[in-house]
RNA sequence: GCGUCCGUAGCUCAAUUGGAUAGAGCUUCUGACUUCGGAUCAGAAGGUUGCAGGUUCGAGUCCUGCCGGACGCGCCA
């Protein structure tokens, strides 16, 4: 907002510099100011000027005197901002009576691809899913709340050497499969894979037996594929309920089977093209020129014939750009891929140079348990994710029972449902996604400390104060002219003019923990505002004012938690 | 061996990508309060940012070398 005012007006006394570059930012500590622009100095050095004093030219022709106080030089050559209070209370006037909420729609909106979650049939979502969903679920949302079109693609496991095994076995031990009559569960198909597996590497013959399927399977065998057709519709099936749960919706989900087709017709181009060639009996592409992939060649078709991810990825790029025309695709990922990722984007960039399109791989870290090792059950099996939202839940359950008694029980349920699954979301969204993080149940429910409850409860007592409002109706209408008196209520509202800015940079780095942080001082600003700001005992314009205050910041809760994925309580 | 990421308070993590005095929570101790929802707020204590150099107005962040850890390195995805 009134950021946004400042930069402009560096920008037009500084016409001929890179203005993407002259950010502005909310000052470290509010007795400098209220914003700075640290930025200046990086642009004396590169023109060899002496900071303070490109600071001082440009203070002197700057004109900002509508919103600010007269600016300070500071430091090395900080150019230091003072909001005028009237200028405060006029964006937070705006907004009160129905402008926009502190952030304004991306100037040049883009069309940007997200694939994400991307589970594998025949076995159940378990916690190594849990962050590639929530994180490219709250891009989406964040994203579009910017005003980008985004396309979100869950690019399921559904085609692959896997299924030749799953389908010998289950042929072999259950004559009756693919008819009507038997019906397979998820927890089924697991047992399968196991199994499959176990027999897969036991024995040759029945390795042997799975690649035969495989190519049966991917011919178009009729009885291979109304099996295969079973596992999936059952997966899918199974992978909806974790969604619904989870409040995650795909545009599309286009398995990998998706591309079979398109595979042969890629490799086909890559070889023609001098791109790849033959090595060991697979066709691979080198990559000389880069030094990280020096010695790290990509196989785009394995030296049987079959294809893999690599070509698969290739494939599916490829379909996206022909089929969306995207400004920008963006992977969400584990970290481990990185290397994947460097390749297909390498090979991309020479099999169509002449394509304008972002690529970008947002990986993010492991899930650890208490012990500093991968999260697992304690007889080493996978955390079901169907049953870590349930615990939650449960957890969370208790919790509520302990401090509202007095609650109907499906009122706790669903303040039980919403702070559970919102725990866990908040949990894995706040850490920087590269880093690895460790699950802790009473870290993430905790009712104080920078989580989800804790900012749930800011909003619910906010909306408890409306609920108390007589009459009702006045709950969210407009409001007379702002009157600010107390430090802490300038504070609370300087925060809100911030939203935009921590919406952009989430955007900008693919990182929620701003957008998390950014929530949890926002709460913690209500709460100082809340302790020494009587709002219904006050009166007048006072009164109105904070009142006021109080709903803006329950809308900018409400609109950051749902930017994050997680639902708001009225009451808890 | 090569590559990627990481090492910050007793613990779990931040630090808007090179900015001002490195911030939170948990834990410990102290206080406010017959509560506009105490699932709250205030205060105290806690640091040579793994080690050693370098770059510059300025380094947790960048470069080099060590120490320690996680992950990845041809036909899985």
């Amino acid at each position: 907002m009134l950021e946004q005012r400042v930069r402009l007006a560096v920008a037009a006394v500084l016409p001929d510099a890179n203005t993407d570059h002259l950010t502005v930012r909310p000052c470290p500590d509010p007795k400098f100011g209220d914003y700075q622009t640290a930025a200046l100095m990086s642009l004396a050095r590169e023109r060899k000027l002496n900071p303070r004093q490109l600071a001082s030219d440009v203070v002197a022709r700057l004109q900002v005197g509508d919103v600010c106080e007269p600016p300070e030089i500071a430091g090395a050559g900080f150019i230091n901002f003072r909001l005028k209070p009237a200028a405060l209370l006029s964006v937070l006037e705006g907004a009160a009576q129905g402008g926009p909420l502190f952030f304004r729609p991306a100037e040049r909106p883009r069309t940007i691809v997200i694939d994400f979650s991307s589970p594998n049939v025949a076995k159940p979502m378990h916690v190594g899913h849990i962050r590639s969903t929530i994180l490219g679920d709250c891009l989406t949302r964040t994203l579009r709340l910017l005003g980008h079109r985004v396309i979100t693609d869950n690019h399921v496991g559904d085609w692959g050497t896997q299924f030749g095994m799953l389908l010998h076995h289950v042929r072999s031990s259950h004559p009756h499969a693919g008819t009507d009559s038997v019906q397979f569960r998820i927890q089924d198909l697991e047992a399968f894979y196991k199994e499959a597996k176990r027999r897969f590497d036991e024995d040759p013959a029945f390795a042997e037996a799975s690649r035969a399927a495989v190519v049966a399977l991917q011919s178009g065998d009729r009885e291979a594929v109304r099996l295969w057709e079973i596992f999936c519709r059952e997966s899918l099936r199974h992978c909806e309920e974790i969604y619904a749960r989870l409040g995650v919706k795909f545009d599309h989900t286009l398995g990998e089977s998706f591309y079979n087709a398109r595979l042969k017709p890629v490799v086909e181009e890559l070889r023609a093209r001098g791109l790849a060639r033959e090595s060991e009996g697979a066709l691979a592409v080198f990559f000389d020129d880069i030094p990280q992939l020096k010695d790290h060649p990509a196989i785009v078709q394995k030296s049987d014939g079959g294809f893999n991810y690599m070509t698969t990825d290739l494939a599916t790029l490829s379909y996206r750009l022909e089929t969306w025309q995207p400004d920008e695709i963006v992977y969400v990922t584990d970290g481990r891929q990185q290397a994947h990722f460097q390749q297909l984007f390498a090979i991309f960039r020479r099999w169509q140079p002449e394509r304008q399109v972002r690529l970008a791989h947002v990986w993010f870290g492991m899930v650890l348990g208490e012990d500093g090792r991968p999260f697992k059950t304690r007889s080493g099996e996978n955390i079901k994710l169907s049953a870590l939202l349930d615990e939650a839940e449960e957890r969370a359950f208790r919790i509520v029972t302990e401090k509202n008694p007095d609650l109907p029980e499906a009122a706790r349920r669903e303040v039980a449902r919403v702070v559970g699954i919102g725990a866990v979301k908040y949990a894995d969204l706040l850490p920087n996604r590269q880093s690895d993080y460790v699950f802790s149940w009473d870290k993430m429910l905790a009712l104080n400390g920078n989580t989800a409850p804790y900012i749930l409860y800011a909003y619910a007592r906010i909306r408890s104060i409306f609920r108390k409002l007589e009459p009702p109706a006045l709950a969210a209408g407009p409001a007379g002219p702002f009157t600010l008196s107390r430090p802490e209520e300038f504070t609370l509202g300087k925060h809100l003019l911030h939203f935009g800015l921590v919406l952009e940079a989430v955007a900008e780095e693919y990182r929620p923990n701003y957008l998390c942080n950014y929530l949890y001082e926002l709460a913690g600003h209500f709460a100082r505002f809340f302790e020494t700001c009587p709002v219904l005992k006050a009166e007048g314009a006072e009164r109105t004012s904070r009142l006021a205050l109080c709903d803006l910041t329950a809308r900018v809760l409400r609109q950051g938690l749902e930017a994050l994925g997680i639902q708001t309580l009225e009451q808890m």
